[in-house]
Order: C-alpha cells, then structure tokens, then sequence
DNA sequence: CACGCGACTGAACATGTGTTTAGCATGTTG
DNA sequence: CAACATGCTAAACACATGTTCAGTCGCGTG
C-alpha cells in the first residue's frame, strides 16, 4: 500500500478492512482511526457519521469491484472474478468479503452490486446458450442468480467449511481444491439420470397450484 | 407455540430468535427478555451471562437441526433438508438461519453441525456414485463441502439475491423458483463441451507446482 | 505580520447495554 | 410458625462506543 494517500483515503481503507474482518456493528471507530493513524474524532470530522462512513466505504468498493467485473467479464457467471481471486491480491480478499457483508446486511450499494453481477451473469448465460457453449435451461434468471449466490458463497466460505476441507481459513487453497468439482459439476451434472429432476417437477406441479 | 414451557425455554426461544434475526451482537438482552416476557436480569439469572446463552441457544438449535438432518438423509446432500423447508414451519426457517449465523461467526456447535453435514453428504455421495446414480468425482469430499456451502447459501439467501429472484425476501416462493434450474444443473450440468474444465485442469497444473 | 481556515487531537459527553445487587413474593421444609 | 430457597423484578452500576467540543498546529492569503 502506497502511503501517499490522502488522510480520508487512509481512513477509508482502514474502515474497509474492519467493517470487511468484523462486521459493521463489531467494528469500532477508534480501532479503524488507530490503523489509520488517527484519531477518532478525525474521522467523524471528516465523514461526519459511522454511518456516513459506512456509505463511503460502500460506493467505494461498489465502483472497485463493478469495474474489475466488467473488465474480465467471463464465460460462468463469476468465472473471472474468481481467477482474479485465485491470483490472489490481498486487497481483491478483503473487498469481496466486505461486499458479502454489505449484502447480509442489504445496503443500497449491495443491492446495484447485485443487481449488476445477476444481469451479467444472465447475459452470459444466455449467450452461452445462444452460441450451444451452454444448455437451456428452464429460468435463466433463475440460473443466473444460481451462480452469482453459489460464486459468492463460495469466495466468502466461512472457516467451518474451509476446515471440512483441511485448509486452516479459506484463501486460494481452499478455491483451487474446489475448481475441478466445481466444473466437474457444470460439465457433467451429478446424476447420471433424470430421475431426481422429473420427481421435482412433479413434486411442484403439486404443491405449485 | 404452545406457552406451557419452562421459562428457561421460553428465554431459550426467544434468544434464538432474536440472534438469528439480528446476529448475535445487535441483539440485545433487554429486548430478548421483553419478548420472553420477563425482566433483563432473570435472563442473566439463569443463563449467566450473554455469551452462556448464545451457548445454551447453539447447543439446542445445533440438536434439533441434526436430529432433523438424521431423520430425513436423502440424497444429494441436504435435500432432505430443502424438502422440510419447502413445507416450512416457521420454526425451522429461523433454526436454519440462526445456524448460518453461527457458522459465520465460527462456534463450536456450529463446527460441530458443518462436520456432521459435510460427511452426512459425503457418505450420500459416495453411496450414490457406487450404485451408479451418480457420476464419480475426482475429489468427493470436495464436492461434499460445494453440496453443503451451496444448500446453505441457498437457504439463507441474503435479501438482495431473493429480489433479484422478483421475490421480496427469502422464502418458499424463491426456493420453488431455483429448485429446478438447480436440478436441471445437477443431472446436465450447465456446459455442453469440456473445453472450460480442461482448461481449468491445465491452469491449476501451471499454477499448482 | 495578522488573520483565518482547515486538519487534527484529547478530553468530555451521551447513550446503549451487559451485569450486579437489593429486595419482593411464594412455596416448601424443619 | 419461622426460616429458607427459588423465581423474579426494578434500579443501579460499569463500561464500551458514537459523537461533540474546545483548543492547537500549520499554512496560505490579504
């Protein structure tokens, strides 16, 4: 990190970081102004509120990770994200974790965030089904939403999981392990017949009327 | 619910509720006390302390939760478990969601409850690809924690995810919606081709060294 | 220089909240 | 009956934390 950033960048980043590690609520303002090298007062100074901190911090990481999306858009929802993940800047860890969060707790910028990462997904997803890369499917909305839940599920794995994986936290261990399942799964599906599918569909129309 | 508990239980309850609606830190004991109808102080009178009661609150959500899980193993990881939500008592959308609070915040129960479903779902997998109804994987316990990570994710589906789905929040609606896009992926997979998954396997083989 | 203005600090303030304590009612026991 | 344990409450206490305030420093400007 450059340390020639202005003071409200600095507490900005410092804010990212705590609310990113210990959630909104956890985090306190005199611990973000102690890694930004301030004071408390300073930041309430400069951003008026925690909360108004908070909106910050939200647009902040919003533009940052809606750029980087649509730089490498790729086939699969969030495929890019996560090579870009896998790459690992320690920087890239924390925004998406911040984001998960910021969508727990349903924030305005959480929702256009969202909202952009389905309508890309989708977009993908239906021109992979254009060009026969992909195939049909029922809802792509649906689907599109599938993958950009299951894509963010598993960059924000909680420990518990990682563990079941052998990995200490989760980090690139942890997303390499799960790669080749993963696309195990998208090519070839997990039931070698249509059973399971028919019976839910059944299963549906019955209860749906 | 019946009104002839023990007040311990009623407390219990109404704990469990507000920390799944809130989280464990925004809930606060006064307003658990009020909405088990009794005085702040008798909270901590029988529990202890705040944290004893998150404690106390684990440990009985954690036994229900894989009582149920026992009682109803199906294949395919937790579908049973899906099932029982898509009959939803209201009961058990709050269990599910008070556990997907603890496992972010990593407790002990909710280690323990991660345990048991990943192999729960592991032994499921592996029986399905010995009888053939499934297809092998290259790293089932992999595949084991994707089945638990996304069941999860899907059923506490943050509120953003659920309106981009056209449903207000999270509930049997929107579960209904993604139940066969999810199905469809599980018995075709999404890809017509296997050109992304060699891909994969050939740059995780440079990276991997 | 004098002035003012913005960055900045440290201490004080206000409030929300976990916990303690003193006391009250009730039922049980010696 | 007296003594005591138990379930319970209300008020007080302790402390963390968001926010405010008064004042200091440094710097550009008239």
């Amino acid at each position: 990190m450059c340390s020639d950033l202005t003071t409200q960048a600095k507490i900005r980043n410092a804010a990212i970081a705590h609310f990113a590690r210990d959630g909104f609520q956890k985090a306190n303002l005199r611990a973000v102004a102690a890694t930004a090298g301030v004071s408390a007062g300073l930041v309430i100074h400069h951003f008026g509120s925690k909360d108004k901190l908070r909106s910050a911090c939200d647009d902040h990481v919003l533009s940052v990770l809606v750029r980087r999306a649509r730089e490498d858009a790729d086939p699969a929802g969030m495929r890019g994200v996560m090579e870009e993940y896998l790459a690992d800047p320690e920087e890239y860890r924390l925004q998406v974790r911040y984001m998960a969060r910021a969508i727990e707790e349903d924030t305005p910028a959480a929702a256009t965030f969202v909202t952009t990462m389905v309508a890309e997904s989708e977009a993908i997803l239906r021109a992979g089904i254009a060009d026969g890369s992909m195939h049909p499917s029922s809802d792509v909305r649906a689907l599109a939403v599938l993958t950009v839940l299951t894509s963010l599920a598993t960059l924000t794995m909680p420990p518990p999981l990682a563990r079941a994986l052998g990995c200490e936290s989760f980090g690139p261990e942890a997303l390499r392990r799960l790669a080749v399942p993963t696309l195990e799964l998208y090519t070839r599906g997990l039931y070698t017949g249509g059973a399971v599918l028919d019976a839910a569909k059944d299963a549906l129309k019955e209860t749906g009327s």
